[in-house]
RNA sequence: GCGCCCGUAGCUCAACCGGACAGAGCACCUGCCUUCUAAGCAGGAUGUUGCAGGUUCGAGUCCUGCCGGGCGCGCCA
């Protein structure tokens, strides 16, 4: 609809007395948009305030003129200048009655658009360190990252999801530590724990199950001598200690043992994360390993990518990355000076390896705190020889948990963290995606669970599924009258749905494709959630002021139609946020 | 210190590459269930968009400077 109008448009500039001298790159692009106020028709056009400088004339005579220039049609009943040079759109009745069967026709993908077509997009959400379960903050990205993705599918994009597994590194090495360390514990070695392991209860359940299996790793003989560790905080340095503690596992324990525990750790937690995730409806194509690219030759692949561009040099014994070339802060190594390369030279290869996947856009979903890490990772994919402008991150900020009054501690590695699991077990599924993403990701979300439980009931999210549950329950009402609904004879009487709720409903069901493009092409799922509750309000509203099943046959079809484009449209967007739409609440 | 993000109603948040009188929910008050589920509806109060300038037909939105909050500035990941 929005569509038709601005070729309508775009067609009178073309004709504008004056509108050559500009030339083509002068020529601005219409931009309709749907009217906030009704009395300003359907939609509107500021293209004639746009061109007032331009064209050297007044916005509300230009108007006139491009007004003038666009033949009658039967999309628009009337045309207005208002304001300082608006042209408002009033589109014919006719036009949102072939819209709302449109959206029965075409049921389930009902608002989805091909704006996207051709476009191949790689969204990666969430990659937590698998060094513990998902927590609340990982809930968001997971929520946020789903829905883009499902909005980017819907708007013709094809979408590829991945989780970015950090398999490899320090962390890792330090969590396997943390459980053979329980281990041995178990085994009732007095041994403490360092201050920089993970002391979740999650590691001595990791250490219980896998303790059997490391029967000779378990054994006193394996601890360090007495002081032959640095000391651990908080008299010393606790990350020096753990380091030390790694060493010696590692010697002690051998390499294949220390890597086995690290595995089993590794699986434990990574499948956790999985079933987590899965239940919460995000569901990754792939689980993309950072150690398969080192193993795989990726990483020295990329890294002689860089060279070859002659944007590494050598200093300190490490080799550097000259990302102050390409604007970042300073330069990056990408080589230790003890040979092993660095999480940045795993993670430009990763995206090399991506784009080299055939993925035109790299859309990564980050927490707000590795914003600094953008312009490097931006100036590694330059200098690879890409554009840099094929990475996309959206950033999203923290989740500051409250109890009440209190706020809770996040930390992975004191162990103290409310999990997701947690929190869908006691908010559900549903209402936590869509409280998720009913905020702008780049804002801070203050959540608090007591509030969250306690008004569970009060959630927007039921709100809209009782809209949708309400339509189902009419049908069932119809059914037991023993009538039926007839679907053509409700399009062959659409014209008897005047009434102020009726057009509303009508009005806003056409916009639903609209609000899908913005909400995708924006990575903004907020716009869908909002509309989608507005949508519901309007459906509460009808249901409040008028009776749908009434005696007049074409009356009655016409309004089922209505009501159940509404129900398609409600359920068609609560799956794009990944909530459910139940027939029955 | 430098950099990035944010500051909108009592609270939590919207506001579509700058657009028409800044909108919802929660909380509060008043009405509506012999009628398709009251998890609903109707009505009522709420603002110097942190402060001060600037850009222009027009600024919550863009620029500059302050104030306040968050985050980042490793041969960690």
């Amino acid at each position: 609809m929005k569509k038709q109008v601005e070729q309508l448009v775009a067609a009178a500039i073309a004709r504008l007395p004056g509108i050559d001298a500009l030339g083509a790159d002068g020529l601005p692009v219409p931009e309709i948009e749907r009217t906030r106020d009704r009395r300003h028709g359907d939609y509107a056009c500021n293209i004639a305030m746009r061109l007032a400088k331009p064209l050297g004339g007044k916005p509300r005579d230009i108007a006139q003129a491009i007004i003038d220039l666009i033949p009658a049609a039967d999309l628009v009943t009337r045309m207005e200048i208002a304001g300082p040079g608006f042209i408002n759109f009033h589109l014919a009745p006719a036009a949102f009655h072939a819209e709302v069967a449109r959206v029965l026709a075409r049921g389930d993908t009902y608002g989805h658009g091909d704006t996207g077509r051709g476009r191949k997009i790689c969204v990666e959400y969430v990659s937590a360190n698998p060094t513990g379960p998902l927590h609340v903050g990982h809930g968001r990205h997971a929520a946020y990252g789903a829905t883009v993705a499902n909005l980017l599918r819907a708007t013709g994009h094809e979408v590829h999801e991945e989780y970015y597994v950090n398999d490899a590194g320090r962390q890792m090495d330090i969590l396997a530590l943390s459980v053979w360390i329980r281990m041995l514990q178990s085994a009732g070695i007095d041994i403490a724990l360092p201050a920089g392991g993970y002391r979740g209860g999650y590691v001595r359940d990791i250490a219980a199950a896998a303790a059997p299996a490391f029967t000779s790793a378990v054994a006193a003989t394996h601890l360090p001598a007495a002081g032959s560790l640095p000391d651990d905080a908080p008299d010393g340095d606790a990350d020096l200690h753990v380091d030390a503690w790694i060493d010696h596992a590692r010697a002690t324990l051998g390499e294949d043992t220390f890597r086995a525990i690290l595995d089993c750790a590794l699986d434990s937690i990574l499948g956790d994360i999985r079933d987590d995730m899965d239940a919460f409806g995000a569901r990754p194509a792939e689980w993309f390993s950072e150690r398969s690219l080192t193993d795989s030759g990726a990483v020295q692949h990329a890294l002689d990518k860089v060279a070859a561009s002659g944007k590494t040099y050598e200093k300190d014994g490490a080799i550097w990355f000259r990302a102050t070339d390409y604007g970042d802060e300073k330069d990056r190594v990408v080589v230790r000076d003890n040979g092993r390369t660095t999480y940045f030279a795993s993670d430009i290869a990763y995206h090399l390896h991506k784009r080299e996947r055939g993925f035109d856009t790299l859309l990564d979903i980050w927490g707000a705190d590795h914003h600094g890490y953008v312009p490097r990772v931006r100036a590694g994919i330059e200098a690879m020889g890409e554009s840099p402008d094929i990475l996309e991150v959206q950033l999203v900020q923290f989740v500051a948990l409250f109890r009440g009054d209190v706020k809770q501690q996040m930390s992975t590695r004191s162990g103290e963290f409310i999990t997701l699991r947690e929190l869908r077990d006691e908010v559900g599924n549903d209402a936590a995606r869509f409280f998720f993403v009913s905020r702008s990701n780049d804002q801070h979300l203050d959540f608090d669970l007591e509030l969250a439980k306690s008004q569970s009931n009060d959630n927007p999210v039921y709100y809209i599924q009782y809209a949708h549950a309400r339509v189902w329950s009419v049908m069932r009402e119809l059914e037991s009258r023993n009538l039926t609904w007839s679907e053509s004879n409700g399009r062959a009487h659409l014209h008897l749905l005047t009434a102020d709720h009726e057009q509303a409903l009508l009005q806003r069901l056409a916009r639903y494709p609209e609000i899908v493009a913005l909400a995708a092409r924006q990575r903004a799922p907020q716009h869908l959630v909002h509309d989608l509750r507005e949508l519901a309000h309007e459906l509460h509203t009808y249901y409040n002021a008028h009776r749908f099943i009434v005696d007049d046959a074409g009356l009655r079809d016409a309004r089922l139609l209505l009501i159940n484009a509404v129900r398609q449209v409600i359920c068609n967007g609560l799956t794009l946020v990944g909530v459910s739409a139940p027939q029955s609440m």
